[in-house]
DNA sequence: GATGAATGAGTGTTCATTCAT
DNA sequence: CATGAATGAACACTCATTCAT
């Protein structure tokens, strides 16, 4: 399929940063040549493939991941893959759910530090980027996952909604979240879900690149979260600014 | 290209309401063999190949979206493409920012009824369902954008958030919205462009297929972007729901 | 699929004869460079992929006639093939049945000459024969489609066995044989049948590759099938002997 | 390989009756697991792999037998392979003549029993048939063999036809057959071969799969091979049957 | 300007064979 | 000697684009 005309320099600023280029493909540093055992060998091999997949797709997309690419980069002959992977599909599935599962745990963990349902949001918030900057690919491969591996991308949100609505409902028990009926934390889930994604695509992804979300974004962020449109004025004073 | 285990039923749903059929392509009704004038004719042709790229990236996703398709669909040669567009992506990138315009005007001009800040949000926010509805293949086409046709996604958000923070700056002048600094005002917007997407993901598209966003999603959006978190105790009773 | 160590001999002395060299595949005059019409065009690559089909599969079986291999020899792209046939399969389908036609009708007509039904059957058999030498890869052809298009193997045996019963159907009515129910009139044509194939695989593709049937081995068969075992010893003298 | 358009009917129905099944090959009961001495070990094993075979090649044909399904039906490692067979070919190559020497065993005790030789011929040929009808894999074994190993299909057809040589020179000398020259046996011999198969293919493979072959069908070809085209009507009576 | 056949690079996948363990 | 992962050449087929008519 022809894409030559993508302009890709959503993901290509931040590819030098991950990898030394992608014109020329080099290979993976193959460290299994002197595994030690079998097993080892294979374990190295299909996580070689993983992380090659990961870093195609998240520079140049799923749609560019062949597997003559993928292998390439993890430096294995084309068949190897299917000693593997059942089939490109397969591995294209199980990258969003495991890079997803590492999110969560690491998103999970910064944002209990927090003592109030905002704090602790917003610790969730500004982890949630700090996991960008160190999974550089990650956004790609959850952002195209829509179109590319729906079923992943399905599960994915649903167990984030999920950690989200039970989050919610701790902090309503705890008598910090008042006004919402049950069904309607999943909506707040998916609001706050969606909030991250667009910042991120774009003030971390956005024209002006930068490695973090700047200050001021989190700042207008928590103060629409926590006050709405209408409680702004009234919103919690900048001093509270905590860092990841 | 393997898709087979795409979950296709998202979409599929819909696609009976929004065509005759999706196995058997039926070609539009070739209106233009009857055009007046040979200027004429050229721009039948052209608005017949919009519509059934539309349709097929609609219905099957931009991947699928072959001239082949598409020119089957409209009622022309393959080769008669290529005297309308420059190539298969000068396509793609106009489906979003033509469509896109529509929803632009129907939004707006729903919204502009509210009396208040919030109301207008909430109106435009149920004018974005509504326009859903009668553009059964504009959510898929906006989405996958952001894989397909990358520029255009850009130009597009830009275009909405952009209309997005004019509409709070009157707002402000008002006084009907403190708090928030100008630059802020387009990180609101993010959020709310943000929520409609992925709210309609969930309610519109989940599994359990709507035709409209329900009512009660559309309280707890109110009373989440109203009050935020916090202030959602006290927000507005459910009494001063509007239909679009 | 490994096939390099099949015994070619079988067919490959013919090849020589029947095309230069079959290492280095020479293209066929692409005489169609220079059609008058594009339906011309058309139709000669469409008829130049078919014999280019039937000289690959000849030579060197099913089996090894790739899409590749045919289209090279044909001197087109291997586009262009999927222009003319649907599938791989769809031609190697059609190659038998297009082909047992030409030798219905010749047998036919050669058949018709005889004055008496062993006559007739003999001047068939010989032109069973002279097809054979005329089209060298007929025989490999026929052969194979039981393995490789068993659908038109069924088709063809089905086509040449119903002509032969009717043919026996008219001798029966003329008296000129006499003995078997009509039901019977089948088994027999297979019977004959099945000889005109083995004896070919035997004495003409056989180690002492012959240009034609030896004349005593049709002398053989003709005893047989006029006495059968039995009467073979007052079968019709030597000197009734026909040329084809 | 596209194979989807061939069609099975003609071997898949005997299937359940040879084996268990074809979607979920079920590996043979590994016996050789405990096997006394290692020599014996390797017999199973080598054994074990051959019967596979058979079976693979029975069923889907020789085109599908990979080492994978064959080494995965014996319930050995595909390495294991290797140790016993020189290559894919190989042990291709030996199916036939394996099976074939059963055949040609089975077939000539059943024809000693006759006293003339059309009675040894008619219980020669129910002989082959019976012999189907045990061994459900072997005629696809044998029809394929000649594109799919030939070497050793032409060794099966001489090895027969020898056999059919002698079996009449006897017959000859013993006063039972006369007027064939003794190089015109060869013939006769080809054209009994020729019409064994052929019946079968037709007659027990056919649309109408019969477990064995009708009585009608052998009466017609006692008739034929006895009388010939001519002698027909004075043939022997229906009264002569005779059951294999 | 409409046509539709020709093009050929590119795809995902299979499989006989090798070989280190 | 059994194992099973690694290999890479080969395959059928797709498709955006070109261009002669």
């Amino acid at each position: 399929m022809e894409t030559e005309s993508f302009d890709n320099r959503l993901f290509m600023a931040r590819k030098t940063a991950a990898t030394r280029s992608s014109a020329t493909v080099p290979p993976d540093p193959p460290g299994w040549r002197d595994a030690p055992t079998r097993d080892e060998r294979g374990r190295l091999i299909r996580e070689g493939l993983f992380r090659a997949a990961s870093a195609v797709v998240g520079e140049r997309g799923y749609q560019e991941a062949s597997i003559s690419l993928i292998t390439q980069r993890a430096g294995v002959a084309q068949g190897t893959f299917y000693n593997h992977f059942k089939s490109r599909q397969d591995l294209l599935d199980q990258l969003l759910p495991t890079l997803g599962k590492d999110m969560l745990e690491h998103v999970g963990r910064c944002a209990r530090e927090g003592k109030t349902l905002i704090e602790r949001e917003e610790l969730g918030f500004r982890a949630f980027f700090s996991f960008l900057r160190e999974n550089p690919h990650f956004f790609r491969i959850l952002n195209e996952a829509e179109s590319f591996a729906p079923n992943a991308y399905r599960a994915h949100l649903d167990l984030v909604a999920a950690g989200y609505v039970s989050f919610f409902r701790r902090a309503a028990q705890a008598g910090e979240l008042r006004g919402f009926e049950d069904r309607e934390l999943e909506v707040v889930a998916f609001v706050l879900m969606a909030a991250r994604s667009y910042l991120a695509w774009r003030y971390v992804y956005g024209e002006e690149q930068h490695d973090d979300i700047p200050d001021w974004v989190v700042t207008a962020y928590r103060r629409l979260i926590s006050g709405g449109l209408e409680g702004a004025a009234e919103s919690t004073p900048a001093g509270s600014r905590v860092r990841a």
